[in-house]
RNA sequence: AGACACCAUGUUUG
DNA sequence: CAAACATGGTGTCT
């Protein structure tokens, strides 16, 4: 399996509000640049469509390590508690609604299709590739206002 | 006897962990804010021993309308249940012990003290009395740690 | 099952 | 400075 790096970052302005998402996907020497936005989004669902695209955009199963700074998508794998949500028919702990259902099904489809690897990197921190991603996300959010 | 306005807020920072409380009594144009804290306590206990001590700080029996973010403490007076708990020995309709019977206690006689009414103010929503009681309550966990 | 409060974490903005 | 998006938990009661 091929090895791949995997850079995300969502951005909404205003929150909810026009949304972009921007993504690096780098096998060697070898890069591309993914980004996307919507006109009323939320940030959450930015960070999920920017790994979400990423991983989509691989046409064969791959061994990704992926970088975001996202607590809300790292946490929702790494800690399971997005196998909880599906198991309880995307009820909360407390009972109440997860969010985002859409896009964390097909999260869990791409998740299926590689072996995917999640390091989370504190954001604005000097992060090169984390830092272009959001230059890119930023500028798909200003596109969809 | 003398009209008095007491507002009152708790704050528990882990909860159970260090925390505080605040609050502000009004008499006409007189102002009094009274605050203090705990190393290890809960939310449940600083926003009663908000209560309580700002009825102690009344030198003499008044009118009081008492303003708390708390329906552990509202409900628990207005709808009659700490009397429950008291006359069947400090347990609740299911046999198990009500906690806080110390604060419970005191505040039954400071309640007995005085004229009481109970206003239920919702929490974090601009209420500014609530806001500046959250504040020297937050302060006073900060000082307790 | 419901309610209120208290907190912890990260991100996104204004 | 303050708010929204999202999650995890405890303190307490009915």
């Amino acid at each position: 399996m091929k090895k791949v790096e995997l850079y995300t970052d969502g951005a909404c302005s205003g929150n909810p509000g026009p949304g972009g998402w921007g993504a690096i996907l780098r096998y060697g020497e070898h890069e591309k640049e993914l980004s996307g936005g919507a006109h009323d989004t939320t940030n959450n669902r930015m960070e999920l469509t920017a790994v979400i695209e990423g991983l989509k955009a691989l046409k064969e199963p791959c061994m990704v390590t992926v970088y975001s700074d996202s607590k809300y998508f790292c946490d929702g794998v790494q800690k399971g508690w997005v196998y909880g949500w599906k198991k309880r028919g995307w009820k909360k702990s407390d009972g109440k609604p997860a969010l985002n259902p859409d896009l964390w099904e097909e999260l869990l489809t791409q998740l299926g299709r590689h072996q995917v690897e999640i390091v989370w990197v504190k954001g604005h921190a000097g992060h090169p590739e984390n830092e272009r991603c959001d230059r890119l996300a930023v500028a798909q959010s200003e596109k969809h206002r």
